[in-house]
Formats: structure tokens, sequence, C-alpha cells
DNA sequence: CATGAATGAGGGTTCATTCAT
DNA sequence: TATGAATGAACCCTCATTCAT
């Protein structure tokens, strides 16, 4: 049918099961698991249907390898190894400012989206999500909130409110991002800014014991 | 078979589409638009499946009959009510007891997320959590706390950045509640406290211009 | 596309499930389990493919609810029921007589055949041919002959050896009837006699102790 | 990927039409027919699937191949040998206990299964087991039978009702040994017995005119 | 109005066959 | 000659929708 002869047709490819993992999960991100169709996943990769088998048993394990591909290995361990470093208020500028790129303005939210909307059907992905994202981001984050109170440069807080402050807003965006915002035409009124820096300040200004001269705040109106 | 006519059993006829409405709310919320079977809806309320194209045109009628009558109507009005009472911190900690109640520890929040699971489908969907909701929410809480700037009980702050502070970790908890806890077994850590109230109180703190006696915070830890 | 509303569409109908069974074992038998086409089934039974999902949960279902049915009742139950009848040569002659109109004269050899072809793919079919057809009638037969022997109308032979003199050669008629002889334009010569009358009688004459008069075997050959 | 050829290993490539062959009849024994996969075949023959299609057109044509092969050749030819050979009783005996020990003891019995299986769809398979196999062996028993009854060996018996006797039950505990044995958890009662020994002499016994003294039967039961 | 048996388009999956390398 | 990745027709099964009763 397409013109395949007229591009050199790509054959013994190892690629093979990266493109049709990166096809799946696009359609999987734009119709979500049930809407996506085997063939035009196969079509996206430049296959047909029966390739797509030769790689991956049934739709359903298609899902499975890419939660343990993109998940697994990129989000997870990235956060892992933060872990050690030193805590401080910077790092948790840093680590806001990643997540921020990567799941709310980057594709990777997208992601995160089908983890919540295919949950349900797949609870394997409810506890990827807390084992391999939640816990251990709350738990550096926490850990960096007591280290700041234990040298006195926080107030002495709930550690879990903080976390709450500094976390639940980036996943509330994420999921905006990617299951509202493309489909509304009504997004003039952002949920959660685009940059998250200004709330972030405003968090840490929240965790100083004395905002010693709040005028510098960035976030302050000169009315 | 049995003339169940003969029985007082029968509801009025007139209560038949609400309770189909019903039957298919619920359903949507526990499988999502998709997986719940018309099959189901009708026997959920009663009926068998053939009645049901008596009243709606398809199962995508069902959907947009529901987002026409329990969207637009009872959240959104209830919200509305609240525009233009008085702006004060206690109505801050109000709406916000009054939305985890609602939407993180009752059921309601299952509505809120069938809105983001089905509103790629839907987009009339994304355009009412935005017009109806959101928009709303937010210009209220805004409202309350520039209020409260005017009146120097608050800090000078970007009053959006307040509005996200306390608004989408409700966002967060809410979809985190319907979406990921009933799937998952590992939630011994939750996602946001199941009562928001030291949240709310270390929010405004951060508002406040000198945390005077911080010593009264309940968030406070005494080490 | 058929004319079906030439004809009185015949709905909410009782005998469905059965004319579909026999849809799917004059099919099973035709072509074997794999090959026959639940489409093609549905259709002789005058339904659409769909409509067999009514009614049964798979092509395996169909299967299973033909074994239950043609076998665990009609075939093993009649055998049973002769248990108990008292032994006699004309007990015997009998049986066969039924055993040769039935499965090898008639059609419920076809079934058999059906067993033998997918025993392989259906254990469970192995295992009731053996529990239910053979042991039965192995069982019966032998008692048949122990009682001759007892009663000393028979010589005293290894009953199971009679029991092979009298049940192999049907199978082995049947099986042919059924799988050979519908293929193979070269018939001429049977494959066990379409009457074992004769057949019977020689075995019958190798039990008496004493071939009297052997003259009046219908067997014997007048040179 | 590794050069293979530089190691003698590889068989001469003249062997390996016959390589296919044997793997395809041993696999279409083992699974039948259809549910005989390609690679599999080829597998077993070390190669892959591609190289099969070099030497057979289709998988049809590899069982039509195996049919003109080891049906028309081997078998046949095996029985047309003892065909010139002098009639007696020892004949039949030694016919039988050959039959015994190959098709229902041995694994060539495997072959007759997959005759009766599939000639359903190879009708000339059907044609093969009449002309091949049963009219020759039909007709070698039968002329053993008339030049016992010509020298008065045996009674005047209708020498078609001998065969029956003889041939039958072999082809039955053939069929019951590779279609039905193998998957019945149930077979402590065996169907045929092991050794046709007794059997035939109990045939042999009924074909005497007068069993002078049958104590001399090794069946006799002293009671 | 109400029923529920029937429909049939469309999905995921298998596997014999092909063909560029 | 040999490979094995790719093909795509055909299968079983689902389920929203229809319609004779």
């Amino acid at each position: 049918m397409i013109n395949r002869t007229a591009f050199p047709i790509r054959r013994h490819k190892q690629a093979r099961p990266q493109e049709l993992l990166d096809a799946a999960l696009s359609l999987f991100i734009e119709k979500g698991f049930a809407a996506a169709r085997i063939d035009e996943i196969a079509a996206r990769a430049g296959v047909c249907k029966g390739t797509l088998y030769l790689y991956f048993d049934s739709k359903e394990d298609l899902l499975k390898a890419l939660i343990a591909q993109r998940f697994s290995s990129r989000v997870a361990i990235s956060l892992h190894e933060t872990t050690d470093v030193r805590a401080s208020p910077d790092m948790l500028r840093e680590l806001i400012a990643t997540w921020q790129s990567e799941f709310v303005a980057g594709e990777a939210g997208g992601i995160v989206n089908l983890l919540f909307t295919e949950a349900r059907n797949f609870p394997v992905l409810a506890n990827f999500w807390m084992r391999e994202v939640i816990t251990p981001t709350r738990l550096l984050v926490s850990r960096i909130v007591k280290h700041g109170i234990e040298r006195a440069e926080f107030r002495a807080v709930d550690p879990d409110i903080v976390v709450d402050a500094l976390v639940l807003p980036l996943i509330a965006a994420c999921l905006h991002r990617h299951a509202i915002a493309p489909y509304s035409t009504l997004d003039a009124v952002p949920c959660g800014h685009a940059d998250f820096n200004g709330y972030f300040e405003f968090v840490l200004e929240g965790l100083m014991d004395r905002p010693a001269d709040s005028s510098q705040s960035p976030n302050r109106i000169t009315a």
C-alpha cells in the first residue's frame, strides 16, 4: 500500500522493540490503553500488526515493558541517586525544578497521567507509583526538611506537611497539564504556574523562622 | 416473565431516567467509561438493556446527560454560592475543609477522577472542569487572599501562588485517593494528609507577615 | 443477506442451545474441532456468530457441553442400564447389535471418531472414553461371559480375551466407517462387515465347548 | 551468526529434505497436522523456517511428500513381502505378532493414528490405507484361512469373518494406544491385551473343527 | 413501554508464507 | 543456499445497538 519501496526497508533492525515501545507509549498517552489500537501502534512504528507480536506477547505486555523501562530506570533511579546528597534548600529548589521541567512542562508527565488512568486496570501501576515514585520522593524531601530543621535553617514544622506543600502541587499540575489542558479551550487561567519558582520561594519563606525582610521576596506585590 | 406490575415495587416510571443516570455514574466512576457495560448499567438501574435505549440514544449520550445534570448544576452551584460571601481566613479554612471532606475523603472525588480520565474523549469535561470548578474556585480563593492583603492580615504575596498552595494539593490528594489508593497495597505512606488542617495552618502561617509566636502552631515540633 | 424475513424469524427460542449443539457436533464431526469455524456453526444453526456466545462461553465450551450431553447421558446410561440384566448369550448378541447399529452403521460413531481425534487436545475426552464407555462395556461383557462359564454354557476362557474379540472389532469398524470410508474411493472391500451377526456367531461358536453341529453355523461355507 | 560451516557439524545438504520430512512426521504424529507448527518442524530439523520453503512448497506439501515416501514404500512393501509365503497357522501367528509389536507396542502406530486423523483433510491417506494396508493384509489373511480350510485344518467359516477377528482388534488396539492411552489417566483397564498371543490362540481354537482337548488352550481357566 | 434475543462490526492474536539480505 | 524479520489473512470473541414480541 504505502510506498515502502521508496525508502529502504529497514530490516534486521535491533531498534524495532524500542520503536514499538515509543509508538505504544505515545498512543497510550494520546488515547489511553484501551482505545489504542494494535494496528495503529504497529503502523506508527512503521511495521505491520503481526510484527509487534514478534517482540511482545500481548498488548498488556507492551504496557508492562513500558513501565519497566520508563519508570524503573529513568525516573526512579534519578531520584534515588539524589538520596545521598547533602540536604539543603538548594536541593529542594533543584528537585522541584527537575520535576517541574520533566513532568509538568515536559512529556514525561504523560506517563504519570497514563499511570493514574490505568492504575485501576493494572494495579501493578498503582504499586509502582507508590513504591518507585511517591515513597522515595517524599522520603527525600522529608530528609532535607528534617536536616534543615536540625540545623535551625527551618522552623520546626511537621516535615510531612512540607512534603505535601512541595510534592502535591507538582502532581496536580502534571495531571492538569496532560489530562485537562490539551482538551480545554479555557486554559487561559493556568492551574499551577508554568514556573514553580515563585511557588517554591513562597513555601521556603513559610519555612523560615523569620522572614527577615520579606520585601526581598519576589512574590511580594508592591501595591 | 412475572407480572412485576402487580406489585408496587415498580418505581414511578418518571424516575427511570434518573435511576439510569445514577447507575451509569456509579459505574463510570467504578470502572471508567469504556469498561462500564451497558448491561450492567441497566441491571443496576433495575431495567433491562433495551429499556435504556428508550431514554438515551447511546452510551455516550448517557455521559453527556450526566455532565449536563450533575456537573453543571450541583458541584458548580455549591461553589458559586460562596462567591459573594465576605472574605476572611476562616472562609479559606472552611473552603478547604469542605473540599477535603467532599472530594478527598468523600465519594464526590470519584467524579473528579472520572473527569480527568475522560476529558480526553469528552473535551466538554475539560471545559467544564475549568469553567465551573477551577476558575471560580481560584477566583474565590484569590479574592479572599487579596482581601487579606489589603487589610494587612497577609503578607503581600502573589495571590495565585497562594491559590496554588491551597487548591493544587487538594486536587492531587483527591486524584490519589480515587485513582491510586484503592489499587495499591502500599498506601502506608499517604499522599496528602487525611486531614488538611495542619497543612492549611502551615500555609496560613506562611501568609502572616510575622509568625509572631510560632510556638502556637500545631505543626510545630517540640524537639 | 439471506432472506431471513421470508420465514418468520424464530426468536425467544428455548431450542437455540440444542440447535447450536447439533450444528457444532455435525461440524466437529465433519471437519474436526480446530477446522470447524464458529461462524459456520452459527450459520448452520440459523443464527449469527454473536448469538452463539449467548449460550456458550467459548468454542471449547461447546465441545464440553456436547460431551456432557451426548456421552454422559445417552451412551453411558444406556450401557449402565443393562448392567443388572441377567447375563446370557442373547444379551451379548443384543449388545453387539446395538453397538453396531448405533456406532458403526449409525451416526453416533461420528462422536467416537471425534473423541479419538480430539483426545490429544482435550484429555478429558480420553478419560471420558475410558470411564464411561470402555470400562463399563468391558465390565458388562466380562460379566456375561463369566456367567456363561459358570453355567457351563461357555468354555473356560479368559473373559478379557472374549471382551477383546467382541468389543475391539466394533471400535475398529466404527472408526473405519467414520474416519476412512467417507474419504476413500476404494471401500469396495469393507473393513468390518456391515452386519456383525456372522462375526458374533463365529465368536460364540469359539466359546462353546463343543460346536455340536457346526453345519448349522451360518458362517459355514459349503464347499 | 556464527559460521557454522566452519565446523563439520553441518550435515550434508543432501540430507536436508529427509531431515525435514523426519521432523515433520514426528511432529505430525505428536501433535497432529494442524497443531504442528512450521517453526517447530524447521527447528527440529536444525534449520530455520525459511529454509523449509526451499525444499517444500507448503505445509501440505510436506505431508504429501511424507505420504509418497513413508507410506507408499516402507509399510506397504513390508506387508507385500509376506504375500507370497506359504499359508499356515504359524504365518497368521507371526503376522499378528509383527503387527502387534510394530503398530500397537511400537511407534509405527503413530502413523496409523495420523492417517485416521488426517484422512478427512487428505483423502489420499484414506485411499492409501485401504489400498496399501487393509486390502493386502486382508487378502493375505484371507488366503491363509482359505488354505487352512482347504487342507481341513480349519472349520469351514467365512474367511472374511476370520479376517475381521484377526485384523480389527489390532487396529483398535493400535488406535487406542496412540490416540487415547497417552492422554488418559484411567488406563488401568487396557483396551486390547498388550500381548495378543492369548487372543490369537482363542481365535485359532474357534477355527479348529473340534477343539479336541481344549484343556491345552493357554486361555483355559482352571476353575 | 418493556423485554432480551439477536446482530455484526471491530478488536487482539496466530501462523503459514514471503523476501531482502 | 540460508536466514529470520516481516507480512497479512483469518480466526475467536466482545459488546453497543436493534427490533420483533
